[in-house]
DNA sequence: TACGGCATGTAATCGGTTACATGATTTA
DNA sequence: TAAATCATGTAACCGATTACATGCCGTA
């Protein structure tokens, strides 16, 4: 079938239920901010509204406690193990990079001179942090186990510190800026 | 008064008004498709609402040619021009990937084996596509006025297949580069 | 004057965000 | 048992995407 009615958020949610089993939504969330969530960020009612979804779809099935905090419970379905299956096989396209800083950068010329310099010099302490960040978490876990997109992350950072560097300092190619 | 009803699509519009002067919704598109498209993209449909909403909040005026296609021209008032200021004066704050490739490769351990290197496969071909392109824009115009964001691409780029030409060979271990 | 491509707009829908609102556990 | 925190959910709104629809213009 691969349902064109599934986005990201989807798959997210078919996932981690696949990789941990059933779960609540607030579970999915925590789970999410430790991983994907370095590169993927979403509201947590976002989490509360696409299992709904995915039930009206019958990719997972729901199931209410009757006492105390009567929270849900999901859990994946063969549909949905399908659903997710046919998505890891089928081919992901590109993305982009989106971010604000990139935007100013872009428009900075609009600005009192110095503009580019002052948006530099805040991204270089972001994405210096950032980077510490990662190393700290590369080094506490070491083993094979370590997020395969931490390989992205610490790279990313790393070329963005080095870009921005460039700007701060205010040497791009030749004459005027 | 820094409205906060104003998004980054508002500031692609403000900027180009104020950089290159009064244009309709379509040349608005041409330029965003040729400059920041490259990292920040949306549909047309977007720069013909957008604009609507900031003559709504007298940041730019329109005004309809009489004759032939009767077209919108859109024109920056001066209060565009001070929030376009106030913006580019304000943090930017950090972007995310979100990459959906980087997603997949994330809860490629649910898939049958290979599913993370079939993936690589395909975003290699696509980041190297990219990389290719970028390298051609750099030559292509090297004087002062190549985009100040084009060394970001490049390096993203670069860094991303060095990333997927790991993964394709299957060795997690990101230590050394 | 017919045709193809360029250009221009609107409408319906929806995923996602913000804001609102409350209940359950734990601990002091 | 009161306070603090953790946890859970809903509703309204809105930016963004998709789909629909049409009109001008150059040119053959």
């Amino acid at each position: 079938m691969s349902d064109a009615s599934l986005g990201p958020s989807s798959f997210i949610v078919l996932g981690f239920l696949a990789q941990h089993g059933p779960a609540t939504s607030y579970e999915l969330k925590r789970w999410a901010d430790q991983s994907v969530g370095n590169f993927w960020t979403f509201p947590r009612s976002q989490l509360y509204a696409e299992p709904q979804r995915l039930v009206g779809l019958g990719l997972i099935s729901e199931s209410q406690e009757d006492d105390g905090r009567r929270r849900r419970l999901y859990t994946t379905l063969e549909a949905g193990r399908q659903a997710l299956q046919t998505w890891l096989k089928a081919p992901a396209g590109t993305g982009e990079l989106r971010d604000p800083g990139l935007l100013k950068l872009h428009f900075s010329a609009q600005g009192p001179e110095g503009t580019a310099q002052a948006l530099a010099a805040e991204q270089l302490a972001l994405h210096r942090a950032r980077l510490a960040d990662y190393q700290a978490m590369q080094r506490s876990h070491p083993e094979s186990g370590a997020s395969l997109t931490l390989g992205m992350g610490l790279r990313y950072e790393a070329v963005s510190v080095d870009f921005w560097e460039e700007i701060l300092a205010g040497e791009q190619a030749s004459s005027e800026g």
